[in-house]
DNA sequence: ATAAAATGTAAAGTGAACTTGACATCTGAT
DNA sequence: ATCAGATGTCAAGTTCACTTTACATTTTAT
């Protein structure tokens, strides 16, 4: 799973520190999720949508056996 | 965080065993996630809104501090 | 050049998402 | 009444999302 994390938290010129306190939880999950290393609980992910002002669908991309189809 | 995953399923007239088998977990995750004992990963709520053909948004109710103004 | 801010890595712990399996209850058809 | 299919409960186990802490590197401004 990609995700567009990065690249919406830098074109809204906020840092990893705000954006982990706006969402509260540790700036060491905004590393890691934007990196890649993991995926991100549904709320999380809800809260990140809400921040961006986008859709869930909008910041992450699922590949092969994330979708129905395999 | 509510959802109506129940009220989706039973309007496309499939079982929980058929919906389970479409998404690859078990049964007893359907159940558990239709009481709402727990609430599902990123990958499963995606799935489950490619199968009903909706947001995952319209799948699930986000309430208190699962949103961001708390 | 240097200090500060921002970003990154590593490692160990906790809780919950999801599994498996066995058994109980409800519903509908015959 | 009864049998089968669908739904539900309970309990114990595994995996991973997320935390915390401490330290290293990169970027930016002066």
């Amino acid at each position: 799973m990609q995700n567009v994390i990065k690249e919406k938290r830098t074109s809204f010129h906020i840092t990893q520190e705000e954006l982990s306190q706006k969402l509260n939880v540790s700036r060491q999950t905004i590393i890691s999720l934007e990196k890649g290393k993991y995926k991100p609980s549904l709320v999380l992910a809800h809260k990140l949508a809400q921040i961006f002002g986008c859709t869930i669908e909008d910041l992450f991309i699922f590949e092969g056996d994330e979708n129905i189809d395999g």
